[in-house]
DNA sequence: TTTGGGGCTATAC
DNA sequence: GTATAGCCCCAAA
């Protein structure tokens, strides 16, 4: 305590704000040693960087600040230990919504929304995982459900529900969606990433940390993005590959059409002179 | 060694 | 007196 106190300044916060979007929370020291953040965080110790980020979560929560460390000293509940993150619970939900205060630059604040600027495929892809997770039916969600819930949450094309019978399909063949009889729901290593057991919540803490963290979001939410992310990549590859195999069928055709093009100048030549042309 | 969390205290209001 | 923010300490991994 001998030390006076040093005010953290904004460009310490920004540089403490960028650095957790880059290297997520709780890596507070490779922040701390990241050249490109160390230039304003040369003063701070990791632990200044954990304690500041603290301040600065409870602030955008809209708590007092620390309210948990605030309380007895006596440890009342054990069984379920305060959180490092910035928590509140959402009125009338039962999910957790986590602020952050990133949110505001470098994070995307609506994983869906972020998504809806790429392929109509990767779109429609992200809105069925989003419908699925929602609906959460264990049996299952058929394609009127599934509709009727994406339309009420994005505006959709008329023939919509063709193509989104088509995505479901090729979804199921991807192996990426269950079909059972007429229903449609979300395989497990999807939501996970996983073809084990489901990790315990203790053990997907960690992560679920830094995925918050990231992305602002619940645990499903979480899910539901990183979803769309496996999603999106595999359509990108997709993409790629058709991309590659219409490449390769325009240069043929162009190949064709420039033999084409000598055939009939020769023809042409052929006319020109006089001469009798046989066409088979 | 690093991190999370509890707690103390200076400061501003 | 209270709220806030910076710093310290300690246990756990």
């Amino acid at each position: 305590m001998g030390n006076p106190k040093q005010k953290w300044t904004s460009e310490e916060e920004e540089a403490l704000r960028a650095g957790v979007a880059k290297h997520g929370t709780g890596k507070w020291k490779n922040i701390q040693k990241d050249p490109e953040f160390n230039h304003f965080l040369y003063s701070r110790s990791n632990i200044d960087l954990k304690d500041k980020w603290r301040n600065m979560s409870v602030s955008a929560n809209g708590q007092g600040p620390r309210e948990k460390s605030r309380t007895p000293k006596a440890k009342i509940n054990t069984d379920s230990p305060a959180t490092p993150l910035p928590i509140a619970q959402a009125p009338g939900s039962s999910a957790l919504v986590v602020v952050d205060p990133a949110s505001t630059d470098a994070i995307m604040d609506d994983s869906s929304k972020c998504l809806l600027d790429g392929k109509t495929v990767s779109k429609y892809n992200a809105m069925i995982y989003e419908a699925l997770s929602t609906l959460k039916d264990p049996n299952g969600s058929d394609t009127s459900a599934i509709v009727s819930f994406i339309e009420k949450r994005h505006e959709v094309p008329q023939n919509f529900r063709r193509l989104l019978s088509s995505r479901l399909r090729r979804l199921v063949a991807q192996e990426k969606l269950e079909k059972v009889q007429n229903c449609y729901r979300l395989r497990r290593e999807v939501l996970y990433g996983t073809k084990g057991p489901i990790p315990k919540p203790k053990e997907i803490r960690p992560r679920l940390s830094q995925i918050n963290s990231y992305l602002g979001g619940t645990l499903e939410e979480a899910a539901v993005a990183a979803a769309y992310k496996v999603a999106e990549a595999e359509n990108k590859s997709f993409v790629a590959a058709e991309a590659v195999k219409e490449a390769e069928r325009v240069a043929k055709m162009a190949e064709e059409a420039d033999a084409f093009l000598q055939l009939a100048k020769e023809i042409y030549d052929k006319c020109s002179r006089g001469e009798v042309v046989m066409v088979a």
